[in-house]
DNA sequence: ACCGCGGCCTGGCGGC
DNA sequence: TGCCGCCAGGCCGCGG
């Protein structure tokens, strides 16, 4: 469940289940769940204690309690969902299960992944130093991600899902922070005014924030929460998967087109914002 | 140093 | 019905 109102609701989900036990069993299940690792996953996680399931962007991680957390070199096991994993409590009848694990409580784990982009992976916290801080951090520092948004020479949407600028933006979030800002995907992000730069990260805050008060977006099975449900943000898009209807703000039809070999969805009328020509409000 | 593109996978859908 | 190409919410590494 890619982005960060999904990662999110599963972190959620996952914390009152694993804070405190320990790894009791793992069985890996394909081999490209737990790839780049030498040792057998088993091995390096069972006896081993949780002590918090952190997140930044779509970066979720457990915390050890024989670790020191203030230690950027301490290990962690790194979840990544990549572009279809789920976390599930309980064994779950798919095809797809990737990795088995049971917890000290006979709590058990499933990772089901049907593309398997997505990881388990034990190693270093610094390894993810290169990932920018995400929106719903308390400390996010909207200033300074609007300049390193400004820094970037390529289209602006193609720009928000660089996870060095901020993280936690992916392809539904970026065309719906853009619409909320009323700005053109394919505007230059260094050619947005400070102003504009903030304006549409502070929207991809609040989209995904209301987002996550949902449990999500999802528009299938594939995308659930531990306990398998959907979210419902997907009822609450205006530019994502929306081309050929009208724009719910100005009534024009929204265009799909292709920015960085992503699908992006947005209203050639009023998303103009910093064009030198404001769009009309309705 | 940066940016753009292709590759990694599976499965569902629309078109012929 | 069947096959084929295209598309999908992410990320990384390569080459220019």
């Amino acid at each position: 469940m890619p982005e960060l109102p999904e990662v999110e609701s599963v972190r959620r989900g996952l914390e009152p289940y694993v804070v405190g036990r320990s790894f009791a069993a793992v069985e890996v299940h394909h081999p490209r769940a737990n790839r780049g690792q030498e040792a057998p996953l088993s091995a390096l996680l069972v006896g081993r204690k949780i002590a918090a399931v952190a997140r930044r962007g779509k970066f979720m991680w457990l915390e050890f309690a024989d670790e020191d957390h203030s230690d950027p070199a301490r290990d962690v096991l790194f979840i990544h969902l990549g572009m279809s994993g789920q976390v599930r409590i309980g064994e779950v009848d798919s095809p797809h299960v990737r990795i088995a694990a049971v917890l000290d409580d006979a709590t058990r784990l499933s990772f089901v992944d049907q593309r398997t982009f997505g990881y388990w992976r034990l190693g270093p916290w610094l390894t993810m130093a290169h990932i920018a801080p995400d929106p719903l951090e308390t400390d996010f520092d909207l200033t300074a991600a609007g300049r390193r948004l400004r820094a970037k020479r390529t289209a602006v949407k193609v720009a928000l899902l660089d996870q060095t600028v901020l993280s936690g933006v992916g392809n539904i979030y970026a065309d719906e922070a853009l619409w909320a800002a009323q700005i053109s995907p394919l505007k230059k992000a260094s050619a947005l005014r400070q102003r504009d730069a903030v304006a549409v990260i502070s929207a991809a805050g609040d989209v995904m924030r209301e987002a996550l008060t949902v449990g999500g977006t999802s528009f299938d099975a594939l995308y659930v929460n531990v306990n398998g449900e959907s979210g419902y943000f997907d009822r609450s898009l205006h530019a994502y998967g929306r081309g050929g209807q009208p724009c719910d703000r100005c009534g024009e039809e929204i265009v799909k087109t292709v920015l960085g070999g992503r699908g992006t969805h947005y209203c050639p009328s009023c998303q103009r914002r910093g064009e030198g020509r404001l769009p009309a409000a309705n």
